[in-house]
DNA sequence: TATACAACATTTGCATACAAGATATAGATG
DNA sequence: CATCTATATCTTGTATGCAAATGTTGTATA
């Protein structure tokens, strides 16, 4: 049943490890070690490569290679403000659309998520928050919405991570997820966008958090 | 200077084929004819429609062909209420934005969207419209948004033009740009996103009006 | 006449060869 | 020692061949 083509199955396959942060920002993807690692010719991966430059995973620079996207700070507030309103959509719209199961299937992935949190696993909840808001995306029942909004999350992924890192990130976190459940089994959109939307953005200190840890992305990669 | 790949520039010119209805939605397309017409190989042809795939313009069925994307009534639905909130970021962050020579080519694309109303020119009012909310798009001052609107706009650009040839809908357009360009040129972000919201949302009878020519879009297409 | 099976055509995916353009490097010359 | 040039190498773009999967058509038989 499972009958992908190669292309896809490395599309996937690379943008699982962009995701994972296996391929770091900025790194060169060199096409003849993939061809070698996944034993294909240049057609699939040349392909496959292409595909994740259309969704932004990866930039093709002419004549040069190319490289796991590496976006500036500039790039990157660029799309969290993009991120925070469609999330803040998505939230708005799940808040009156949800269904019963999808709001039980929420708080299941919510309450992962505290599981995280309270273990202290970074890792696990960076994982888990990710299912959370997959569920909101998918709860706005606005298909095109829900795959835009994964779309630019997977993009964002390894930033995320980094902020996820950050102390007591988890706890807030969290805390915002709360307020965002509530809002949405309360089935107040205008209050869960709000919150959502102040969940995503990037503002006060985590901006500058933000800056340091992009430079810093760029000092290791740079060598 | 402009040295680009034949596979970029099929898909351009495809693009702009489909945009500009000249491919009609739900139609085949050839890829052997595509060869002749543009004089390459399989390869850049089959290029170009993977790109136009991944952003949505064409379907690729397999074994069957590929198609110009041709979008159910509830597809539409769903774009549509997503391309409003994303006009209507635009709009907002554009009258917080906008520069005084942005505010002065706005104006201009008014103007000539006001000229060909006059003239009762719809496919001129078709393209000065979307200048129009391309400079607004550029306003927002977030070029990842403006990008993101631009492509999903050229994806409805099909559908829109059927709206534009309703009776009266010229006149309905232009005055509510007005509305738009007025709050942006008073700063008054809220207002801006309010009115292109209801600018763009399909609702009340237009909605009818795009389920019918939908319907007698598909009718067409099918023989 | 309808159904099933087989041969055929189309489409797609993959590999590979070839060409062109750009960069880097090395050598020569000022 | 620096700079310019030429060559080599690397990367991308394009063409084409081949094979496999699938859809289609036609024919034969029940």
């Amino acid at each position: 049943m499972a009958k992908v083509s190669q292309t896809q199955r490395l599309r996937d396959l690379l943008e699982d490890a962009i995701i994972q942060g296996r391929y770091p920002p900025g790194g060169r993807l060199d096409p003849e070690a993939l061809e070698r690692e996944y034993q294909c010719s240049r057609t699939p991966v040349r392909e496959a490569i292409q595909q994740l430059a259309m969704s932004g995973m990866v930039r093709v620079v002419p004549k040069r290679g190319t490289f796991v996207t590496q976006l500036s700070v500039a790039e990157l507030v660029e799309r969290f403000e993009v991120m925070a309103e469609l999330e803040g959509m998505c939230a708005r719209l799940a808040a009156r659309r949800i269904t019963e199961d999808e709001l039980m299937g929420l708080r299941e992935a919510h309450e992962a998520c505290r599981r995280m949190a309270a273990a202290g696993d970074a890792n696990g909840y960076y994982y888990e928050n990710g299912v959370f808001h997959q569920r909101i995306y998918e709860a706005s029942h606005n298909h095109f919405l829900a795959q835009e909004a994964s779309r630019l999350h997977a993009v964002l992924q390894p930033y995320r991570r980094m902020q996820l890192h950050m102390r007591h990130r988890l706890e807030r976190s969290l805390t915002e997820h709360e307020a965002v459940l509530t809002a949405i089994a309360e089935g107040d959109g205008q209050r869960a966008e709000a919150e959502i939307k102040s969940h995503v953005q990037i503002q006060g200190e985590r901006f500058n958090d933000l800056v340091a840890s992009v430079q810093q992305l760029q000092q290791t990669g740079s060598d």
